[in-house]
DNA sequence: TAGAAATATAGGACTTGTCATATATGGGAC
DNA sequence: GTCCCATATATGACAAGTCCTATATTTCTA
């Protein structure tokens, strides 16, 4: 469902083609919302089918033409109302706990091996989620806009800090019930 | 692709129905992988077409028959090949970054409220997960898989405190800013 | 100078999961 | 006495997303 909405709000700031989406969002929401090509083309045509983006075909010779999409006044009265609605939270799917809680019955060198690779992950993870994350502090000072943008880097960076911590400590306990 | 093997788990502790799989499944994984009904039947139905579990079909006279299904040999191969593959980070959707992202539009007041529902919601989830944590506790005791099941509650924990302190700590920030 | 990357869009096949609904009955609550 | 809950399975319609492929040209890189 926030696919609409991500695309509606990047078109509320200035007019796009699907490719510039793509572009877009690879910069700025990847880390917490991955769009596929495909699913954006066909997420904005059914924009498109339903009244709240319009399209004008610019000509080109040498590529593709290109379908520049903007936002109609209804897409951003639903835009708007979409950002007023009160959330919720929305449930969440964890493969990798999900092998944790089956994971007993390989014995314990097989939990260690798991946590570790976790641990290690969550560390890349905060890497480089606090690289991307110094690199947009400067734009963070200019609007709410930017600092917004700066929060959602802060929040996948203290999710990986918890896991990694969470990781760590239970790794911990369980080498210490072996040898204690 | 975990519902699978989550299946293919539980049958490998004893043989049960659909039913039964739901029943134990909102019990213990829920929390980080809510299983529908209709899901569960068609998976384990697909289980058994590739011939990792098998069904026996217990007739009874004043109910449906229970269909209990039970885990092959191939099954258990599948489960432990699972069980042992490097799982990888799993990219994560967040609705609510999104909507974070471009509340920006709204003014402060939007983004305002759009973080003091998420702190409430983060504190009903922590003391809803902190009691079912400390329930399980007992359970943690014995072996290595009640040891897991309450690692998994502590993950879900551990992630709703995190993500109760980013959103303070932005709210705090931003209110700072207005006045400072 | 050959190959890769960027520009641009589009569609098919598929997977996973959601929601609603159907069927049938025994037991407890009020 | 009625209504809801538990037991037990099954299907149809749908939504969202993934992966792969096709097409066609320019420009940059090795």
């Amino acid at each position: 469902m926030s696919l609409r909405h991500a695309i509606l709000g990047f078109l509320a700031h200035c007019p796009m083609t699907g490719y510039d989406l793509k572009r877009h969002m690879a910069r700025s929401v990847a880390h917490f919302w991955p769009a596929d090509q495909a699913q954006i083309y066909r997420t904005l045509s059914a924009l498109v089918d339903d009244g709240l983006v319009a399209v004008e075909t610019q000509t080109q010779e040498t590529r593709p033409n290109r379908q520049v999409h903007s936002i109609r006044p209804e897409g951003v009265v639903e835009l708007d109302r979409w950002l007023g609605e009160a959330p919720g939270l929305t449930p969440t799917r964890e493969p990798f706990l999900m092998r944790l809680f089956f994971a007993g019955r390989l014995g314990p060198e097989a939990v260690h091996r798991l946590l570790s690779a976790r641990i290690e992950e969550a560390e890349e993870l905060i890497a480089e989620l606090g690289a991307i994350r110094d690199e947009a502090q400067g734009a963070a000072q200019s609007g709410l806009e930017g600092r917004m943008r700066f929060a959602t880097l802060e929040n996948g960076h203290a999710h990986a800090l918890a896991e990694r911590d969470w990781a760590r400590t239970l790794l911990n306990e369980l080498v210490g019930d072996e040898h204690g």
